[in-house]
DNA sequence: CACGCCTCCTGTGCGC
DNA sequence: TGCGCACAGGAGGCGT
């Protein structure tokens, strides 16, 4: 649930609290879940962090001794200070007494020290296409991807090839407002950039709100995103669609719940 | 090589 | 009341 909008909430609370700070031990779940929950996160301990960065999904801190701090918040990750409780899977003990904790109950999310910029551990982030809100995005470029896929498009915007961060929620707010079926196989020029336009503006209304909080997310200071009411597709199923009124429809596509107006958003 | 399907995980909410 | 089960989904792995 956390995406592009949520996660760059989270870093901007983390970036002043963590850059310059001494890590001086580090505590990872003894019982990781999955094999690559946790990698490698002991190589942090005695290095300092320069920054918190993001790209997509994942947040990226470089530490000294060129290494890099990458963390993954999953479905229900969420960073707090001094937080104790039986979710917290993941510690760092700063130099200066506070504790970052990772608290995750599905634990789908990870945490990877890893060689500055060496992201094999990674392919997703090694692989992550470009910002969506940077003027890496080309639309000619996207256009392109999009007519070169056989892919249906949402699935295909949630591989993060084709723009970096879109997940379930954004997914369906784009494509509702690009009016396209999310189920569609032919995309062409004009629709392309409809959905180029739209992924920005749901991107960036988000990000003004701070993130979607149905029930796990919420930021480094506790509080809750406030973009969750103003979402018009995702989570809406059997509602009226605000531009046309016939009721949006709820169906699953490549296995994720996806809501779309059956009669605005035509393939 | 690209695509699609399955799995990981656990709390929640529903039906019987 | 209590049980069982479907459901939520980001990323990774694997089979076709």
């Amino acid at each position: 649930m956390p995406e592009l909008p949520e996660v760059e909430s989270v870093r901007r609370q983390l970036e002043p609290e963590l850059t310059g700070a001494a890590i001086a031990e580090t505590w990872c779940d003894p019982i990781p879940a999955m094999p690559r929950e946790f990698h490698d996160v002991h190589r942090a301990a005695g290095r300092t962090i320069l920054g918190v960065g993001r790209r997509g999904k994942f947040l990226l801190a470089p530490l000294t001794g060129d290494l890099e701090l990458v963390m993954h918040l999953g479905m229900t990750g969420s960073f707090r200070f001094d937080l104790d409780d039986v979710y917290v899977r993941a510690r760092l003990y700063l130099a200066d007494g506070r504790v970052l904790c990772f608290r995750d109950v599905r634990r789908f999310g990870r945490i990877a020290v890893v060689d500055r910029g060496d992201y094999r551990e990674l392919p997703t982030l090694a692989a992550l296409g470009p910002e969506p809100l940077s003027d890496e995005f080309h639309l000619e470029r996207f256009a392109k991807e999009l007519a070169r896929t056989r892919s249906a498009v949402k699935p295909f915007l949630l591989s993060q090839k084709p723009v970096a961060g879109v997940g379930n929620i954004y997914a369906d707010e784009a494509l509702w407002l690009a009016r396209i079926h999310p189920a569609s196989r032919r995309v062409g020029r004009d629709r392309a950039a409809q959905l180029h336009a739209a992924i920005r503006e749901v991107m960036a209304g988000a990000i003004e709100r701070e993130g979607t909080t149905f029930r796990d997310y919420q930021m480094v200071n506790g509080e809750s995103g406030r973009n969750a009411s103003f979402l018009v597709a995702y989570g809406q199923g059997g509602r009226p669609c605000p531009r046309c009124g016939t009721l949006l429809r709820k169906v699953v596509l490549g296995g994720r719940g996806t809501t779309y107006c059956p009669r605005c958003q035509r393939a």
